[in-house]
DNA sequence: CGAAATTAGTTTCATTTGCAACTAAACGAT
DNA sequence: ATCGTTTAGTTGCAAATGAAACTAATTTCG
């Protein structure tokens, strides 16, 4: 026993990805908590709400991946901020959309050119080619590790 | 302005980065914690613990890009669990050596086949060269956000 | 129909995290 | 040596997170 193969920790997937992926939110969450005043789940609530008219707080779990709590708080703090207006939902009364203010879209078109700036920085010395096969290398880690027990 | 380039967030590189993270790293810290009863914090530092006899926390902090918070916390988990052992530094009586007992290096023997089976399994549906390739990815992404203000 | 089970969303509470203050030792300049 | 500064590590407190309980509307099915 124990003379598998031996076990690098700096070699090792999930922690490559891990370091990867906190050292990048972690910037990204500074900028945008800095100029804008939005943690990263309002930033991804409101970025996905901008690509579709209104949704529910349910369809933005979908789209988002993040959790209906996480929906929830970041909808309140969005609201209150006068960024998304809430409109009643007459099919299911359980339940409402969330859809932009114009505050909210014009925002939002302030942030974008800051957010592709930033994509652009850290990719800067990617072909785009690389970039293309990141992206699809992450997609399928990601489908791997959601499918298998 | 707003007509730059159109911003989807599914296709937004940190937001890949970090769903896929989170999908990795919430698998493999339950599989952690429900069968060694460790967090990925405790497991990080018993791992490097593994790989070099002794070293201070400061040394951990370097090797694990963990802050010394987390450090110092996860050490105090090990120790009470009789995982790790924590030796006089003659040379700083600031700072102590932490070491793993037999019992930690016992557990570890125990862990190791369990996380290189699941990176095996992450990894299932790549080949040598792609894992390759996203491991040198990783890489450069991290450097990239390191250096850039 | 109407009681039981399900689903949407929020709130509460316990845990986790992260910053800033703290203690103690070492360094450095006079 | 002695005083100010820096460094190692811990701790205390406040904010963030997550699980489970809760409210309210909806669906299911006897």
């Amino acid at each position: 026993m124990m003379s598998c193969r031996p076990l690098i920790l700096d070699a090792f997937l999930p922690y490559r990805l891990s370091v990867a992926s906190n050292v990048v939110s972690t910037r990204i969450s500074n900028s945008y908590r800095r100029r804008f005043g939005l943690k990263v789940a309002e930033w991804r609530v409101l970025a996905i709400l901008a690509e579709s008219a209104r949704l529910t707080p349910q369809a933005l779990v979908g789209a988002t991946r993040m959790d209906k709590i996480s929906i929830s708080r970041a909808a309140t703090a969005l609201g209150e901020r006068g960024l998304i207006a809430i409109q009643p939902n007459r099919d299911d009364r359980r339940s409402h959309f969330l859809a932009l203010t114009d505050e909210g879209r014009a925002l939002y078109a302030e942030i974008v050119p800051a957010a592709l700036d930033l994509e652009t920085r850290l990719l800067d010395s990617f072909s785009a080619e690389e970039c293309a096969q990141l992206a699809a290398l992450l997609r399928r880690i990601e489908a791997a590790a959601e499918s298998e027990l």
